[in-house]
DNA sequence: ATCAGATGTATGGTATACCAGATATCTGGG
DNA sequence: CCCAGATATCTGGTATACCATACATCTGAT
């Protein structure tokens, strides 16, 4: 065994700018920015030099995360981690009932019969979670879950249109999700998703899911209130009760 | 009158990133991308040269597009012009067919009786240029109606990530769309689907929406049959006749 | 004491130089 | 004539210098 064997390449196609963008978003989707204390603000330079490297790649970084919606870049101003609104994460709710409906109304046709039985196994696994008022594991569990119906499509944008939403549900989890009571009624609801997957039925796995995602889209609307005075004014929207309105 | 009262300025908050972003974004949809001597390389130098800027704002620009999928980026080796596949598009189809359903949806809360005249009133006017065989107009005006759905949902979220859809059917818009005996059909459709809003039923308004996207759908999932070769094999995707089977 | 204007500084915007990988071209041996 | 290896060059990746704006601070006049 020669010494080059031990030279493992550190990876082909690695770029600065890549790195950059995944460190970031990573490190802002872990960041508590609701805080009081939190900052907000990310300067350039200062990255630069914690990262040990040059501005380019990080202002290439940034330009992609404004596109992801995570950060506001204000010319001449600065670069700022957005913060979402109460509106902004209703929406994201909605959107997101639109897509994982649509989810479930794909895979009663293309799930395998494999695939559903694998989905059953894994929320009856995981049931327990729930009870036990783990609420962190469950929470993990639940994102999962949805996940898996989106992949189980076979619709890739879906899943990856569906994916950029759960990333910005993931920074307000800490504020919007998680509490006992909606545990257990979310159990349930899984399973009745599951019986409609299983039945073959894509309107009832459509209507089943959306269901399951405006309860949550009540509850973070009935739940939602800290730190309103960052974005002043925002109880005025008209989606309050929206949920039972659309849901037939 | 002084000679700064004749000095406006340029418009505060210009940059040039933002300004090649638009302008690349614009030169691409407009493009031929699938005209076989297409040039799908950017080449920075040339775009930097021909723009008169430097490289630095070109770079930003291309990162967002990146993100926007609308090119890729190969490290080290270029950036090239995303040509969509089938499969690619029959899945942004989907996906619309999902945003659109729920904004339909939503619109049979928010949406005021003088917005759906006025929405009648737009479909009205020109369902005529359907018939007459004006294809360019009246796919214009399709477009134009589903944006106006979209908004009526007063979920701007969906209405953005849908703009995000169409802009990428923009390029395929010449292979996939627009056959005269599917423009009267359409006209049918859209006023069963601003009836169903009227009625202000929820179920009904996201099933009309949903039947109609699914049959653009099939259309394209049967037409498409231009320029295979560049992705290879493309045929064995599963969704074929997908659209009957998931409509109920 | 207060505030308008001047000045300084921090920070993002842009240009440019240089580096490194990828590809095309050349060249000499077979 | 063909092909492997060397070489040139093209082009994207990165670092850095410099510019312009925004904001803080200072200064002096009222």
């Amino acid at each position: 065994m020669s010494f080059s064997d031990f030279l493992e390449p550190v990876s082909i196609n690695f770029t600065l700018k890549d790195h950059t963008y995944s460190l970031l978003k990573d490190a802002i989707l872990k960041m508590e920015i609701y805080s009081p204390n939190a900052e907000l603000r990310l300067d350039e330079r200062k990255l630069a030099s914690q990262l040990g490297i040059s501005r380019t790649p990080i202002r290439e970084a940034l330009a992609r995360l404004a596109q992801d919606g995570l950060v506001e870049i204000q010319p001449r101003k600065g670069v700022f981690i957005c913060q979402k609104s109460r509106s902004d994460v209703l929406e994201m709710i909605i959107t997101w009932a639109a897509l994982e409906s649509m989810a479930a109304r794909l895979a009663t046709s293309v799930a395998s019969d494999r695939d559903l039985r694998s989905l059953r196994k894994f929320a009856l696994k995981h049931s327990t979670s729930a009870s036990k008022a783990e609420l962190g594991e469950y929470s993990e569990m639940n994102i999962k879950f949805h996940q898996r119906i989106l992949e189980l499509s076979g619709c890739d944008l879906l899943r990856v249109t569906a994916d950029g939403l759960f990333m910005h549900m993931y920074l307000v989890r800490k504020r919007a999700m998680g509490e006992s009571d909606r545990a257990s009624r979310s159990v349930q609801d899984h399973m009745e998703i599951i019986e409609a997957l299983e039945s073959r039925d894509p309107d009832l796995a459509a209507k089943r899911v959306l269901e399951h995602t405006m309860r949550l889209h009540s509850h973070v609307d009935k739940t939602w209130n800290l730190l309103e005075n960052v974005n002043g004014n925002d109880s005025d929207n008209s989606k309050s009760n929206l949920s039972k309105k659309i849901t037939g």
